[in-house]
DNA sequence: TCAGTTGTTTATAT
DNA sequence: AATATAAACAACTG
């Protein structure tokens, strides 16, 4: 699930229940997703303090207080659920922060990713690491900027956050797609063409996947990819799985010419 | 039973 | 110094 607009999403629903409203208790049913912080400990630091508006950067989610600030990151199966009262928890609600209106529940399944505390702002930066700017504000010139850095391969380019950070693995794919891009082509050979082609594709999938998410989340090529014998929503031309950087990668072969062998 | 999975880190190699 | 590759993490689905 959690890409960039996943991830925005969950800040929206985090903001809406939190913001400007104070911790009652923090519950930590499965101690195990904690990254740099016991239960009790999380617990103490949290309780009392009000909400600040939550902040994103690529995919993490930073919720600051008037305090020590929470910072979740999604792994693969991570979810942000609002819930009026403790009914109806769900078994892999692994930290609930609990407010006087309901409570949020921190989702996930298979426990990749975790939950930090920051106990004072200025950690924040470090517990997040080197992170490139954001795929959804990134300015066009700032990409360009980018991509002239870079070398190697363009897709594993676009899934290193210290590079751009929010696409993941099924954005990368898309916009590849809709740039006409092959997934392995190298970056210094891509031409100004491809390059803006990429940079508008990217912006515009992620645009329209926050703007209209959940439902948006489920575009033409995300419907069609891992479908068996799946076909090119353009073209028809069946898609071929491979893998590029250690990741499965679907791509049109007919929309996306192979880079020449070196 | 086994391959596969939207993410990241670490180690190792080039 | 960058980039490439594979494995590990963990839990579940088909």
């Amino acid at each position: 699930m959690p890409e960039l607009p996943d991830v925005e999403h969950f800040r929206r629903t985090f903001a809406r229940a939190s913001v400007g409203r104070r911790v009652e208790a923090v519950v930590v049913t499965d101690p195990g997703i904690l990254r740099n912080v016991a239960a009790p400990e999380l617990h103490r630091a949290l309780r009392g303090h009000r909400f600040e508006d939550p902040e994103r950067r690529g995919k993490w989610l930073i919720a600051r207080t008037d305090g020590p600030a929470l910072l979740l990151h999604f792994g693969m199966t991570g979810d942000v659920e609002w819930a009026p009262a403790a009914a109806g928890r769900h078994r892999h609600d692994r930290v609930i922060v609990v407010l006087d209106i309901g409570e949020i529940r921190y989702r996930n399944m298979r426990k990749l990713g975790g939950v930090w505390l920051a106990a004072e702002p200025g950690e924040v930066d470090e517990l997040l690491g080197r992170l490139g700017p954001d795929a959804l504000s990134v300015k066009r010139k700032e990409f360009f900027e980018l991509m002239g850095s870079r070398r190697g391969r363009v897709k594993p380019a676009l899934l290193d956050q210290s590079f751009l950070a929010g696409v993941g693995n099924l954005l990368a794919d898309e916009a590849l797609w809709r740039a006409r891009i092959h997934p392995a082509r190298r970056i210094e050979d891509l031409s100004v063409d491809e390059r803006a082609a990429l940079f508008r594709q990217l912006r515009s999938v992620i645009r329209h996947t926050v703007d209209s998410y959940p439902e948006g989340i489920r575009t033409r090529w995300t419907s069609a990819r891992g479908r068996p014998a799946a076909r090119c929503p353009r073209c028809r031309t069946e898609l071929t799985r491979t893998v590029v950087g250690g990741r499965a990668t679907y791509l049109c072969p007919s929309c996306q010419r192979q880079p020449a062998a070196s």
